[in-house]
DNA sequence: CGGCTCGACTGAAAGGTTTCAAGTCAAACA
DNA sequence: TGTTTGACTTGAAACCTTTCAGTCGAGCCG
């Protein structure tokens, strides 16, 4: 059905009776070439169905005017709401933009590395398995633009993040104000760096307030699952012991939470308030629309892609920047003492 | 802080005191070269921090061992779901897989596809803005293996889908044996081929049972906004006009119908059975856990890439086939006579 | 009319890898 | 001792594009 070599800029070149050079030029620099000559390269292309080898091109030529993020996991809003922000970023920069779905396994994720350090792409942007692989400062060492994305960086790497003591902290002071003095903070396991930092900021909310009580409520993984059986656990607890107020380290939690409230016949908020992190979609289609704290997300996209862009830019020696972002909490039904 | 030019394999020939050559062969064919000589040249890459270059090497090669999934919105999981498949499958067969979102957006859509041909990936998987797209032939005739996903192709193309008429039956035909007779369908807008189909199956099992009646609601898009706008309409009817159950042309339009119908104060099912379509993670999370029609979304993407890779194999005289997949209906409580 | 400028085009080099025919050399064999 | 074998290694071609110093001819000035 078709040939199946294809055709070179040289069969071009033949094929309209000029020279390799002039095909070129009338690719690159369209000025250079005469009408007469221009027109017949240009029906000579579609005759042949040409397509540019951007390998050759690249070889010659050097960069590859393309990004990619390498991100934690697809499937999570949040990292799709912070890619359609570097989407627009890459855009406005005319680069191309390739997602790489490491999806937790960190195998891939070197895979990934490899491979695009190998394409020479012009920068990498990731949500890592590991903050502290080395592998990712050997690449960066090695020249290739690195900005990592959702992940606190030390002083020799651009990173961009959200303040999540801050967003601990306006959770719980959201709580307080609205009356409530027993909460609970749902979420876990612990050793990962944002739910610490959201612990510490619903503490520090307490004891500016000099008031409330924080019971930690360790959960096995930020999901929807967890949340229900936390739920469970909330819900077994003698009226008079039980908080009134649960933060969930994120809206899956939350949901979770929610689910199993309305399941086991309390009332939310009258029975318990509810608080979720990260204000996803489904945070406010939820039957009791999701009090949720929400962080920047394109946001994030976009000027992680543009600290990529002005690393590339300027070389080794440009200045490596951290950029924290604040959190905003969103209000509604599930934390307001009368819903509608 | 770094040395910029890369290192190439003519240097780490120079600094092991061997030629191009065998350079070339510790990296590619290991058994051929000595011992002691493979361990210098492997010190002296691992010194110079020599990354092997893609570009010369494809030009030389050929191939690229890469595939591309040109999705069509990446925030929806559905589809997030059929990459990880499609990753799957890439990754058994050695490959990688990158991510392009188009957004909707066919000029987005159009720069993807031509720089993916430039690259001469290995194949191309997508999900088309507009499944009538000349450049898709174009592309393919021109020697570049493409698979539509979850988009019906004519003879010409492969592609994989899922029977979206014995979806819509597999949903009426649960709610007429569960004892409904007025049927409200949601969805649209109606020139959408999967809300047409999904109709289709609707009316089939109705008139295959010789009983119950279908009113189609229409609704602007597909999204949880409209599904409450949805539930206003439902609920404003007098209770004897008033459908008992409805099914959703997708999970966003349940959880909005849901959503509105328990702040109306109607109850799921007792007042409004609902039924949505996607089985989306958050189906089975809502306060009353949707019955949903499940498509399967894994193996869509698995199944796509393995057509994909075996056009690449046969090259032109490939057999083109077209997929379809059964979808499977999942009960849960907005459905059940008695919830929990 | 000689020397110039200018526009249009050419030819060849360069870029980094893979591949393969050809080369080297020591050990084994006759 | 001369030959063969086999294990290693080499050198150069090929892949396709971009770039740039030139070439060529026409038109212009003096």
């Amino acid at each position: 059905m078709t040939t199946n070599d294809a055709p070179s800029m040289k069969t071009v070149a033949a094929r309209a009776g000029v020279s390799l050079g002039t095909v070129s030029n009338v690719l690159n620099r369209p000025g250079l070439v005469s009408e007469a000559t221009r027109s017949r390269v240009l029906a000579a292309i579609t005759e042949l169905g040409f397509v540019r080898n951007e390998s050759a091109r690249q070889l010659r030529g050097g960069s590859s005017r393309t990004l990619a993020y390498v991100v934690l996991d697809a499937s999570n809003p949040f990292f799709t709401d912070v890619a359609n922000g570097m989407q627009q970023g890459a855009d406005a920069a005319g680069l191309a933009l390739f997602l790489c779905n490491s999806g937790q396994s960190g195998e891939r994720q070197a895979a990934y590395l490899d491979l695009l350090e190998q394409q020479r792409v012009e920068g990498i942007l990731i949500t890592p398995v590991d903050a502290a692989d080395p592998r990712i400062d050997a690449l960066a060492a090695r020249g290739t633009p690195v900005v990592l994305v959702d992940r606190a960086a030390g002083p020799g790497r651009c990173s961009v993040t959200v303040d999540d003591v801050l967003g601990g902290d306006l959770a719980v002071t959201h709580l307080l104000e609205t009356g409530h003095r027993k909460i609970a903070f749902v979420g876990g396991p612990l050793p990962i760096g944002q739910v610490v930092d959201r612990i510490a900021g619903a503490e520090r909310a307490i004891a500016r307030a000099g008031a409330g009580e924080l019971t930690v409520l360790e959960t096995a993984a930020l999901n929807v699952a967890e949340g229900r059986r936390a739920g469970e656990r909330l819900a077994g607890l003698p009226a008079a012991r039980r908080p009134t107020a649960a933060f969930c380290a994120n809206d899956l939690l939350a949901l979770g939470l929610l689910q199993r409230m309305v399941g086991l016949g309390l009332r939310v908020p009258g029975d318990l308030a509810i608080v979720g992190y990260d204000d996803i979609e489904f945070a406010k289609a939820a039957a009791v629309p999701l009090t949720s704290v929400s962080q920047p997300r394109q946001l994030l996209g976009t000027t992680a892609a543009e600290l990529v862009l002005a690393e590339s830019r300027d070389g080794p020696d440009h200045q490596h920047r951290q950029l924290v972002f604040d959190p905003e909490l969103i209000v509604r039904a599930s934390t307001r003492l009368r819903p509608t």
